[in-house]
DNA sequence: TATGAATGAGTTTTCATTCAT
DNA sequence: AATGAATGAAAACTCATTCAT
């Protein structure tokens, strides 16, 4: 085979952008490693040198996600602007699309097979946006825009609970039925914040904002 | 090897109740047929006399678990006395425990692979609870307890969000965190099926119903 | 399971014409016990209790075969009015429909699968048709009907050839090419034994006079 | 273990060969790809890097065989000089000695384990050379050196009973009676297509083209 | 005679990882 | 940096046969 050599920042980014592909589409336990490189067109030996591991892979991949999603979180957790309203669904929309774009790759995606990967994001995801989520809450709560005397608690279930309530129904659901399941998230957000009734918006929810993700 | 016959049910049984605690240790993909087998001192084919594969043991195990959680939860559904908040608070305990309960396994548990586990249990659930939540959430709307449009929407977020929500603390959190974590989900699902104050109260939640489950 | 005991003759019989179908459906390999005894409705050791094995079962069936057509031939061997072409085309019909008479299970048969029993078949018969065969042919060699000096060898040549020749044509020729064939095998077989032009026909050959067979 | 690397050539044809050797002793049933790797000394994966399944591998052995009998049955057939008797006979000889040859193996063959593969041997053979055999005989019989009215028939009939034939006695028989028998095939052939008695000789058969085949 | 649960050796196949080049 | 052949330890599953009842 023709040997192409790039330098290894770019070939790290091949490789974890086709995996992250084919994770997505068949799950990471039904890919193989010699699915990855065979779809790049390199050497089973070429993934080795560039990771240590298929697990450690997903790990720089769900990392690499959580990064892209903290990055735009953190951009609306410093803007000055805004209420803390707005931030809330501006950070809940970032989680959301975080765990549930798919873009273009909706059709193949089997539910089954990525509910674990699904889990594993969410959970890196919680870690690290869940505390600055929760300091727009108790901001909120300070300011007498929120009202709640959980504000640990409520952001780490309503996180779970909308993030896999999108995750289940966003591409099996008709189109009609979403805005009334927005609608009804959004509801259940202002109810245990404690917020007065929001002026803002989820929708529209579909724009995909990462590219092809898990 | 000494032979040993037992009736099938009490050798299903067997394989599934040994099944299950190891399935709850390693996971379902690191368990395999041969550890259990082994474990119980039975041939690799004995497994395979009672049951089709080791998929289909998961899927009986999974059934079993949520056959005992519907018996309990079709009991409060039935009671005449309670009120829609009594029910709705007996249903969600029953939900929790369902998924949360590893009673003396909980030392072993490995958290990461059991997450898909709980996934599959909770989905599983949802499919067959849910609608009995929503049936009361319906009730309380109309008879005025509860205030919500979104029964079958705020049912699944909050089921969902609650039952991750326990499931990753229960077992971590130090005991005298856990009366404040509980309180705060009374306080979400009260206020999103806008009820009064509740009388009721979760706690105690420690208790294990089940035996050791996944 | 009710127990429902049979003389052992009949038993036997019951289990070699069900395993002859199967056998005859899936091929031998592709049978297994459990496939025999729950068509017939009776437990594992049941047949062990009547046969060593399955290798045995299938020896058994093959030489009940084998016998049915011994029977068949032995009365054209004996028949002191027909002529020696008569005899030889009543043996090779004979021999023809031991190893082609599929009956009303023409449809399901996997020829690939069927290929080694038919061999086995054909091997087994040979052994015992043979002789006979050459009998005649000797004889109609010394009458004066036949001509050759290899009556072994033709016959055992043509037996094979044609057997084969058959197996392979008689369920996948549409009708009217099949005459075609059957003529050729009459030449061949005048030819090879220096017969003159033969006023018996081998058609028809449709008639299947051994119920369903391998 | 040393690790040995060989190109995938070589590889694939140390493992045919060796696959070839031990279809011929055990059959391919009771050849087991442990056994194959073992005797090569290579890993079990080794074989699934190469042959995608044991079936795929006797796919191409027998494909390998029936390709090294076309190469010379096509030179025969591509002879100007000859003979249609003389490529006839040409012809024959390199089917039968494809199907009979086992060279040095000759002693360890099982025959009953290798008649599915012979038979599947010949069949693939069949297909393949057949159609050339036709083309002769129907040009031997265009120039008036045979006569025959069922040149397709009579091809098969012949090819199908003659390779039988031998393959059932070239090993059994003591020497003595080959002479015989290889006669008798000729007389055969002779008659089956009408030809004048031919000066051409089937003797010597004994001569291995192949090396060890099944 | 019959039952049917149990046996256990054996099979093919997969795949993450290694390593000589 | 890259190659790609080789590794080898699993894994799930099959099935003819056995045996206690």
């Amino acid at each position: 085979m023709v040997r192409i050599t790039k330098n290894p920042e770019e070939r790290r980014t091949e490789i974890m952008d086709t995996a992250q592909v084919l994770f997505a589409q068949k799950g990471f336990e039904e890919t193989s490693v010699a699915d990855i490189v065979r779809k790049i067109g390199v050497a089973q030996g070429t993934f080795y040198y560039h990771f240590e591991s298929k697990e450690q892979l997903l790990n720089e991949i769900l990392n690499r996600l959580v990064d892209l999603g903290i990055y735009r979180i953190e951009e609306i957790f410093n803007d000055q602007q805004m209420s803390a309203a707005d931030k809330i669904v501006g950070m809940f929309r970032t989680f959301f699309e975080l765990g549930n774009n798919h873009g273009s790759l909706g059709e193949y995606v089997h539910q089954e097979k990525n509910n674990a990967l699904h889990q594993r994001l969410m959970d890196k995801s919680l870690v690290r946006i869940g505390p600055m989520v929760v300091k727009i809450v108790r901001e909120g709560v300070s300011r007498g825009e929120f009202n709640t005397i959980y504000p640990e608690e409520v952001t780490e279930i309503v996180l779970y609970g909308v993030s896999q309530f999108i995750h289940h129904h966003i591409y099996i659901e008709d189109k009609s039925r979403i805005k009334q399941k927005i609608q009804a998230v959004e509801d259940v957000m202002e109810r245990v914040l404690g917020a007065r009734k929001w002026s803002i918006r989820l929708l529209p929810l579909e724009g995909n904002h990462y590219g092809e993700t898990i």
